[in-house]
DNA sequence: GGGGCGGACTAAATCGTTTTAGCATGCTAG
DNA sequence: CTAGCATGCTAAAACGATTTAGTCCGCCCC
């Protein structure tokens, strides 16, 4: 049935070297690009041809193996269904999961994206967008990456540290989080919890500890400053490795119980200096859950591996790319004036079995 | 310095709406688009144009922030600089470090990248290869996704299950691992070794065990049957997940117990059983390394992070993406047709503390 | 018989570059 | 005096689509 050769292989390619184009497949029917164009995008233009043709063009169209040049249709429509991502680092448990999310609900809208990672160096940050933005990127979405000045697309980030004007924010409810996690100490009959801060340059570090605080009023806890200790986190502006925060949370275990006063459970800034910490404590005899309970935030893969495995809080990484992406083709689409500053999302406690009732409680 | 410059952003966009083009740079000179583009683009062409014009039109395309568009220069030049990476899942700690490679050599080249994300679905993986050539990638990158058929563009492999004509193969050098891994334990003074070999149809088991088979010989240590265990890893055809992988690994730790044949080693195929493996061996009384000690594979973050700290091979899995990344742009640029059917990778050991002299040795 | 109209298309401009093929102009050599 | 040849540029045709503004034809109706 096939008019002049049917050779194409199954993937829709013609055997012959160059891929069919929009030209040959007009040439093919008699009819002009014009109409092919028409048809193929279904138009509204198109409702001036009469079904049938339509039928014959999409037959053709299919027999050929025709896909569109999305280079060519990109010039022409000034839109490139691409948007950019901007990220420190792609290897790194937080970005990847977060990635993760990004990729589900672009993909799954027909876009793709550009990733470039920049090493947290101001200067590369600044060539990267410059180079996305010759790729004509339609938006951007910062992955833990601070800016400085507004941007000219249409921008959301995820755990950003400043608020920017236009760029939509991806964050963590920190009160939830506080809420979860000091309800389940003190459910189990805590009311002597230690904490970890975060480093004092980071954003999360402040609206978290601010919502410890409030939970702590809430539930009845009395906050002891003796046994709150602040991460340094390395030299300022520096990401500080899994293995330095590891070193770090073992360091702080120590000094907690040098400081000499009693505590039943550790409410660590996140799991990697939870899980040094609770090195820390079972070098010194003390034992989880049994002596201390201990809590982490983050839920990276190792928490589940610990023994005892770690109870701490998940950050629903994928499902915060996946709010980013949509977040961000919604401000593409709509006339988006209506675009929120914040969006919010909930974290979720996942008990294991590093905590348990305090010591003396049963 | 800057001369002139009215008025632009630190961005290098014109504070006007659109952004400037060829046509502006040339009208502003009162020169053809010809000669702005011969001159921005260092043509060899450009040698009949004196330097005076030429730094006229660069000092012009700089005053007016002019960016060439990177979409039209791709339909004229018809290249794209840009490849297509095929993964089953962003978020999982292989691909992610495979892809922390790719990206950083790519970047380095100019190239960009498009990643899909396949889930281990082929019609998915069909839809994106689609896609991917729709957007007219140079070359595709497939991490951990085994294909069929000859692909119509050039290909690099990471961990590709088959060999398929015109795709080179990044592997890892299994004999080495196995070299490395049995003589550190054999220097050590073990003898008895036990052994997780990896599910049937991983691409990797088999190699790996041939090694393992072939130092083993070459160290003069006997493989014992009734110690080497063959992991499942769930049905065939699905990714198993790390939950799945240390259970497995702690079952197996018992039943190796249970065997009553004595062992002081254990290689294990992966860090993940290997940490289950771990957690049976301590539950069941023994010390790690004092009675036993243990090798896992791979390096995932969480090796560093028990307790003891595990010793495994490493595979560098960075390198292994560059490397791809690498040997993708030479196929792209040479005529290539010299292009290797395998890359073979240098994996290294990672001495930690689960490794150690066997009991009664010292 | 011609004005109006709907139906079925199409010519040509456009998107922003690159690239091929020349066009003036002036100078030199024969 | 003019053929030949640099020199310094430019016109116009790609690249492969989309989209605007028609064209052409037949028919109906007065």
């Amino acid at each position: 049935m096939s008019p002049a050769r049917g050779n194409r292989t199954p993937g829709g390619e013609p055997k012959s070297g160059r891929p069919v184009r929009l030209k040959d497949v007009a040439a093919h029917l008699g009819l002009s690009p014009t109409t092919v164009s028409l048809v193929m995008n279904r138009s509204p233009a198109a409702k001036g041809i009469p079904p049938e043709t339509q039928d014959r063009v999409r037959a053709a169209a299919e027999e050929l193996g025709y896909r569109p040049n999305f280079i060519a249709r990109s010039l022409r429509r000034q839109r490139t269904f691409a948007v950019g991502v901007l990220l420190p680092e792609i290897s790194e448990g937080y970005a990847a999961g977060v990635l993760g999310g990004i990729e589900d609900q672009l993909l799954r809208e027909g876009y793709f994206y550009l990733v470039a990672g920049h090493h947290s160096k101001p200067d590369l940050f600044d060539d990267y967008l410059q180079l996305l933005t010759e790729r004509s990127v339609e938006g951007l979405i910062l992955v833990n990456t601070p800016i400085e000045q507004a941007l000219a697309l249409p921008a959301v980030a995820v755990a950003g540290h400043r608020e920017i004007e236009g760029v939509t924010n991806v964050v963590i409810d920190h009160e939830m989080a506080a809420r979860l996690a000091l309800g389940h100490l003190a459910e189990l009959g805590h009311r002597r919890i230690a904490f970890f801060k975060g480093h004092a340059h980071s954003a999360d570090t402040e609206s978290r500890w601010q919502a410890i605080v409030a939970a702590s009023a809430d539930l009845g806890l009395e906050i002891d400053p003796r046994l709150t200790l602040q991460l340094s986190g390395g030299p300022a502006g520096e990401q500080f490795s899994p293995e330095e925060g590891y070193r770090e949370g073992h360091i702080f275990g120590q000094k907690l119980l040098a400081v000499g006063v009693p505590f039943t459970a550790l409410f660590a800034f996140n799991d990697i200096s939870a899980i040094g910490a609770m090195r820390a404590l079972t070098e010194n005899g003390l034992r989880i859950p049994d002596d201390v309970s201990v809590v982490g935030f983050d839920d990276i893969l190792s928490a589940a591996f610990q023994n005892p495995s770690l109870t701490t809080m998940r950050q629903p990484l994928h499902e915060m790319g996946r709010r980013a992406a949509a977040e961000l083709l919604r401000k593409l689409s709509a006339s988006g004036e209506d675009s929120p500053a914040a969006i919010t999302i909930e974290p979720t406690l996942v008990v294991r079995n590093s905590t348990g009732p305090p010591p003396g409680d049963g």
